[in-house]
DNA sequence: TGTACATCAGTGAACGCGCGTTCACTGATGTAC
DNA sequence: TGTACATCAGTGAACGCGCGTTCACTGATGTAC
């Protein structure tokens, strides 16, 4: 997600990456509630008011990490099903990559539903319902069109519900330590979850 | 959820339920971040100090909501599997009144989830629990002891899944218009799911 | 290659703000006799 | 019922704080000739 920008070495170099690097790490640190632009510029060894060449505000900062965030999930959404023809195995994959997504950038995947933000603008508007758009394409395969959303958001509910809880600790401990842990558990409740579309869908 | 102590009028009456009362409607409108001890204390019409008698800090008091919160969301689930006998039904009825609950509820159910708040007591922590042992024993009822916490979880994920998107504004406006229009969809997921868990539990 | 100029990333001082919390107080209420 | 006292909910001044944002500036870099 964190994208090197080819700015060549101006002043500092790359500051704007650095300051939302800066940022995400203080958001994991300290909760939303905990970040500050002039903490960023800290860290980022700058003055309070560097950041502002690059931001426009402080809620404009934490847009752009959003829609870092948004894309990075896209792209893992569609790097997942990548390859795989089998439209079942497509949604799975989604999903389970939805779900690592999630544990992996747990200050990202956060931002990205936060409705603390200003509303966003439509670029990035757009940039958030790609993730979704992939989704329903996915399910439209197995369920067909008229279907489709409602397979779509029962799917994402399962998928979401699932990282929200891990992200906010709601899951024993034991079952959810590590990345892979996480990744296998995602993987069983979606399993379960084969069930009802196969049957919708394919009156064999 | 808003309990109203018998304290009989002291000089203000009731100071701590007006003060939780305003911090709600204060979170409804700016948000988490845009809660103010002092201006409670304002809307409540008391000085700026006052909470402090009711209140050891600002996270006590987000705390006290969110257990508010808890102690609700497992009364609204008794309530609803009340006289229901069918296991199945049952486990329908808890998810039902779970999204339901979140929708009526969005502050309190953001709340009890939030990982910004410091952590709470083992008090807070049992009222916390109390809902999800609830959810636990009813899919008990279904899969048995072994599969119970694997389908809990699941099934935990949907609705909480579906809670979120639905206050997050990402569930389409005229699926969710309303509390009865977000229950209508609630119970279409959830007859969804019965599929996995009838065909795991009983090889009839 | 060298020079003059324009650009603009980063600086540091300054602003006004609302906040959380503490503290000595006051006065309304409850209680013991 | 009446009085003396203890309690403690609410007051208002005061504290120190870090924040977001603005602004005139400086100086390093890129560019045109």
């Amino acid at each position: 997600v964190a994208k090197s920008r080819s700015k060549k070495a101006y002043h500092h170099g790359d500051l704007r990456t650095t300051i939302l690097e800066a940022a995400v790490a203080l958001i994991a640190e300290r909760g939303l509630h905990g970040l500050s632009l002039r903490e960023c510029a800290r860290r980022a060894g700058v003055s309070h008011a560097a950041p502002y060449r690059h931001f426009e505000d402080k809620n404009a900062l934490l847009l752009a990490i959003a829609r870092d965030g948004f894309n990075g999930l896209a792209e893992a959404g569609e790097r997942a099903m990548l390859g795989i023809d089998d439209p079942r195995e497509r949604l799975d994959a989604y999903g389970v990559a939805y779900v690592r997504f999630a544990v992996e950038h747990p200050v990202l995947h956060k931002l990205m539903f936060a409705s603390e933000l200003k509303k966003p603008s439509p670029e990035d508007q757009a940039s958030g319902s790609r993730a979704f758009e992939l989704l329903v394409e996915a399910a439209a395969a197995i369920v067909g069109p008229e279907q489709a959303e409602l397979a779509a958001v029962a799917f994402w509910s399962l998928t979401h519900g699932l990282s929200m809880l891990i992200l906010d600790g709601r899951i024993p401990e034991d079952k959810v330590s590590s990345a892979e842990d996480a990744e296998a558990l995602a993987r069983a409740l979606i399993a379960q979850w084969r069930g009802p579309l196969t049957f919708d869908s394919a009156p064999t």
